[in-house]
Formats: structure tokens, C-alpha cells, sequence
DNA sequence: CTCATATGTGAGAACGTTCTCGCTAAATTT
DNA sequence: AAATTTAGCGAGAACGTTCTCACATATGAG
């Protein structure tokens, strides 16, 4: 029954008594068969329980339907929303899925990309942990590997991309604070990459209302920028004390972060904190602070997860469309290794802001 | 500088004036070799943007350095962290990672397991979605490819394994409930695959002590197994109206039975939830009820997600060790895909039982 | 000096497919 | 009736590597 060793298509050839041409065509569906032969061959490939190699498949087709995805973590929710959108699209279209995490770490990226690109994927989607330095990903178009990125932007670098509007965002948000009567809004950010200039003076050019160039901005930079901007329109003056940077990428530095904040002299009424990870630091101290939301400290999160629901309060924050965003990605990819040929475009996708019950009227 | 069309070994060869046979030698790392030619080679590689194409070497070595991954589906926390953990140890290996997601789809696990093995994948691991037809699983090891199963096991399948003591853990739970004087424990379990004659038939069975066939039941049901033992060892009757069965592993389900135990005449004191999905689904259901955790009702959980350390109270939980299942599920496959000729080996890990502030001492 | 061993090299087969070509026979058009 | 097209098939060349072999040359032992 189950065949001990594997059959090729010669041994499904062999015992159909035709070519291995005609065994091809007949498998892999391609040319003309004869019903007659088609159903020898069938049946042969059946008894011998034959499996076509991908592989040696794709050495001669050159393509091989699957799709390289480098993430930063994939125990992060943010990416596993993304890779299972991607997933969904890459699925529906019989393609698979090569995933590799970065940890947002630059050579880490770059070995994957190394690694994906040797296993011969048809395109890549890449989250690119460095806005800037990013010859590795230069390369792999000028070797007309397609490529999309997702969340952030690479300086000089013309692909397929999607994100989030971060800045509209982030200002929604703020203004939604500032509506409700708060004056005095902390913001909690990863702000992990020193901006030319760092954290103060990225502050007074944004505050000035200098233009400044956003697109490459980190996620969380354009944030930032989004809160200051709701600051201007409002007419509300910054103050940097109020803006917190976490300095990386993880919930703890969040947490320790966040009681410096709150225990100073003129503590915020409002927080906004930029993204989920910030967000379940923040969580983290302001439970350890027993501090009661909405009546001690109004709220709003970045990024809907799981818990911000049935959290009592609800916390209202800005919803990314995690999944939306992976499968535009997978799409658009899949487009440009279909051949299609449009300028490179970006997807800037709107987030929600869900209310809930976390932000009390002053 | 950077080569429009990719460059194969015998460019190489061509370029530096030599074989592709020793290009292929120093290019590839086998073989004598002299350091005049291997400069040459090395050089006339660099400057042509060599990239070795792991297809072709995949298809005369016979081995792809790459593992196939069937999980249920990537969002959900605890296959992300399943999955980083097999991700760690592939990495740290040199191999990547091929991922699907079979939503705990009989069908779909076979078409996932169908196409990794058209890829040629040096081994698989699957958290399988039947634990009894899995012809496709019995027909992998019958062709000689490495299967490492997840979370559950297979009837019949002498594979390697690794899960969470689901039984001692649950047991361990319940009994930490009833010493804090509990009498009426609730439990909201998955059970979504009949058993042989029902939920009726099993409670009476597992309540009159008869020997149970644990090993390949569902991980839901071996967590209602611990809950009964518990009750057995303590000396305290199963109520079969405590236990509940949401039918579907999804939190809405979970949400949409828990109020019928809690508005029911004679509620429980506490409830347990098996796994993290009903806890979400159960914490919503309490969140829109209103109920005081540990006033109104004591809670434990399983698994520990996030918000349970943050939560106020604290949810006191039984923490699968998801990232270690993964890292050793990778290690024993790549000790197979190496060649190591064990028997079937099953690593059951202890899970740990995280005491926070959602119990009540009666 | 001869024989064995280690080092180095290239020609060409192999891996399992798809693809190009040439050949037949039948069907259709001119 | 001749000319073309179409269906059907097989031989054998690709794809880009690794691997096996045969053959050098150098080194050292006896």
C-alpha cells in the first residue's frame, strides 16, 4: 500500500509503459494526453503512491510558489495578526509560507533575507528594522526579487508597502484626549532609533511645526509626531517631561519607565501609550501603581488586543487592521510575481479608534 | 556591482578559470581545495554576486534544511509561542522554517501536510486536528519522513511527541480550588470531538473510576479528567451541570456558555477554564456579567497570556511551558532528521501552577 | 628507486522535473 | 488531392548543484 521508497515520475513512466514525457504532462497538466494514457498513468502514479518534488520543479520552472516573510517576532501579536493574513492570501493562491524572525535586529534580517533568497522565494514581505542601512534589501530588487514591506518604510528604497497612517492615528487619538478635557497627556513610545538629532531635537523641530520628512519615520516616531500635531491644532502647548521614551522594543522597559511619569511632581490626567507592547507595559506599572482607570488616569492604548475588551474599564485605543494589512501585503506581492508592473505603491491604512471605557471626562 | 541576472557556479568557474567542479568545492566547503584557486574563486564569486541556489543542492543532497510546520492557527498565543520556540532551535540550526495553519481542520491539515511534503521538508511538526484518521500522518512515517507531534497525540502513531501533563495539571489546579474550600468548581472545556458515547457516557466512566485511555485523548478532555480526578481524590461528587462544553475551540463559544452556569440556580463558587482561549472567552462573559473576581466567583485559568499578570486581580493560572514544547519539539526532530534511531519518544511537560489574587478562600 | 599516500583538479553523471523538438497520424482547410 | 493544422507521443536537453571517478602531482617511507 504505502510505499516504502519514492517514486518519480520515471517509475510512474516505467509502469504505465509510456515516456516520462507523457508521464509528465499527464501530472503536472501541461500539453496534450490521450484519455487512455492519461488514466494508465493515474492509476500507475496512484499504486506507486507518487509525489511530485517541488523541488526539482521549480529548479526548471524557477518559481517556487513560496514566499519569504521576515517578522520581528511571531509571538508578538502584532505580527501573528500579520502573518496570518498573509498566510490567508498565500494559501487561497497554493503558495507557501518561509517565516523567519528578526528580533528587529539588522544582522539577523539580513541573514534571513540571505537565507530566503538561497531557498529561491518567489518575494519576499519584509518589517525592515533600519529605516536607513539597508543594502541587503537594494539588492534583492536589483536582482528583480519583488519585495513588499509592511509597518515601516525604508529611506531611498521604491517598493510595494503598507502600513498604517501612524501620524493620523496617533492625532486622532490625542484630540479625542483633549476633547475630553485633558490638558496634560503622557505618551509612552518605543522611540528606539535616535533620530538625527535625538529626542529633543526631533521634539522642538515638530513642536515649531518644521516640516519634516515622516515617511521613513519609525512607527513610533510618526506617533510621536501625531501627538504633537494634536497638540498644535488644539493649541496646546508640549511638554517633553509628558513624553516618555521606552528606548526598545519591549513591554518591560514600558513598565519601568511609566511610574517615573506618574509619581512626578504634575503627573499627566491622560496616557497614550503607542503600541501594544508599550501598551502592556504601561498596564503592567499602572496596575502595580494601583492606579484606577478611567478615574485616576484616563487611557488609550495603541493596537486591540485580546484583553482591552473584556478589561474592566474597556480600554479604547486605535485599532490596526493586523490582518487587512498582511493580506494587502500578500496581494500586492503576489501581483508583482505575477509579472504586474505599476509604479511602486504605498497602502496607508486607516485605524479605528474604538471607544470604550477608559478615558473620563474632566 | 550589483549583477542584473543571477550567477551560477559555472560563471564562476568560467570567471576564475577553473572546474565548476572545484568551484563547486570551495564554493560548497567539500573537498581539497588550494588556497590560489579558493581566492580565485572566492573572489571571482564576490564580484559576480554569487548566490549558491539551495534548490539545486537540495535536489542532489536529498535534504533541504528546512522543517515543515502544521499549527492550528498562527494568532492564537499559544501556537505563536509553539512556534517561536521551534523557530529558535531551527534557526539556531541553519534551518528554516515552513508554516501553515490548518484552523484544526481535518482537511486542511492533510492538504498542509501534502504540499510540505511536496517541498521536500526534512521533517515535520504538526499539532494534528484528529487524533485518530490520520492516514496522511501514518503514510509520512511510512515514507520515512521525521514527524514530531504537538500537543496531542495519535492513536496508533508511534511518533515522537511532546505535550503538557494536561491531567496532573488540571488535577493539580482543581485540587489548589477545593483546599481553598471550594465545593462547586465550574469548568469550561473545548470537548469539541465526541468521545465514544458522549460527555455523559466519559463523566459517568471517569466518575466511577473505570481505566480511561488518556493518552490520545483530546488535551480538553484530559483537563476535564483532572478536574474529575480531583473530585475523586478529595472525596467530593462531580456535578455534571458544573461542567461545561463550548463544542468549538473558540472564545466566543466559551463566552456564550458561561452565563447559563452563572445565572443558573445553584452557581458555582469557582470556575476553571482549560485552556486560553475559554479563559478569554470566560473573562469576557464575567466582564459583561459584572462579577467580581475573587468576590463573586474565584477563577483559574490555563495557560498564562499576558494580561493575566496585569489584571486586577491577578488571574492565578496554569502555565503551559509553549515556548520550551516548541524548542523541544524541534530538538527531537532534528535529532531524527540527524538519524538518531530512538524509539518513540513522549516528553510530557510539567505545567506550573502561577498562584495570583483570583482565588478566594471560602 | 619504487611504492604508497595525501593533495589537488577536471570531466561528466546524477538528482527529478519541465521543456523543446521532431515525428506520426488524424482532422481540417484550401 | 494537396496542404495545413491539431492531437499525441517520445527522445533528450535543460535547470544548478553535488558527487563519483579518473588522473595528476607532491610527499614520504622503505
Amino acid at each position: 500500500m504505502a510505499p516504502k521508497t519514492k517514486a518519480t515520475i520515471a517509475d510512474v513512466a516505467r509502469a504505465a509503459g509510456v515516456s516520462t514525457a507523457t508521464a509528465g504532462r499527464v501530472l503536472g497538466g501541461y500539453g496534450y494526453t490521450s484519455e487512455a494514457k492519461k488514466e494508465q498513468v493515474l492509476k500507475a502514479a496512484q499504486n506507486l503512491g507518487y509525489r511530485p518534488n517541488a523541488l526539482a520543479r521549480s529548479l526548471i520552472t524557477g518559481t517556487t510558489r513560496t514566499i519569504g516573510v521576515v517578522a520581528g517576532d511571531i509571538q508578538n501579536p502584532f505580527y501573528a495578526s500579520v502573518l496570518r493574513g498573509i498566510s490567508n492570501v498565500a494559501e487561497a493562491n497554493g503558495f507557501g509560507l518561509l517565516i523567519t524572525n528578526s528580533d528587529e535586529v539588522q544582522s539577523k534580517e539580513v541573514h534571513s533575507v540571505e537565507l530566503l533568497a538561497q531557498k529561491q522565494v518567489d518575494g519576499l514581505i519584509v518589517t525592515p528594522s533600519d529605516t536607513r542601512r539597508a543594502r541587503h534589501l537594494h539588492n534583492l530588487r536589483s536582482m528583480g526579487v519583488p519585495l513588499v514591506l509592511i509597518d515601516r518604510a525604508v529611506a531611498g528604497l521604491m517598493v510595494d508597502r503598507v502600513a498604517t497612517d501612524n501620524i493620523a492615528a496617533a492625532e486622532q487619538a490625542v484630540r479625542y484626549l483633549i476633547a475630553a478635557g485633558h490638558r496634560r497627556i503622557g505618551i509612552v513610545a518605543e522611540l528606539v532609533d535616535e533620530e538625527s538629532g535625538g529626542l529633543n531635537a526631533f521634539l522642538t523641530h515638530a513642536i515649531a511645526g518644521d516640516p519634516i520628512e515622516s515617511e521613513t519615520l519609525y512607527p513610533s516616531w510618526q506617533r510621536l509626531l501625531g501627538y504633537i500635531r494634536a497638540h498644535r491644532i488644539e493649541g496646546l502647548p508640549v511638554d517633553p517631561r509628558l513624553t516618555l521614551r521606552a528606548g526598545s522594543y519591549s513591554a518591560i522597559a514600558a513598565q519601568e519607565i511609566v511610574p517615573h511619569l506618574m509619581t512626578a511632581s504634575d503627573p499627566p490626567t491622560a496616557l497614550f501609550t503607542t503600541d501594544g507592547t508599550m501598551s502592556e507595559g504601561a498596564m503592567r506599572a499602572l496596575s502595580e501603581l494601583k492606579l484606577k482607570i478611567p478615574q485616576d488616569l484616563s487611557l488609550i492604548c495603541f493596537d486591540d488586543l485580546d484583553w482591552m475588551s473584556f478589561h474592566r474599564p474597556g480600554i479604547t485605543t486605535v485599532a490596526q487592521p493586523r490582518l487587512a494589512m498582511g493580506e494587502a501585503a500578500a496581494r500586492m506581492l503576489l501581483e508583482r510575481i505575477r509579472g504586474e508592473d505599476y509604479p511602486p505603491r504605498t497602502v496607508l491604512m486607516p485605524a479605528e479608534l474604538v471607544e470604550r471605557g477608559s478615558v473620563a471626562r474632566l
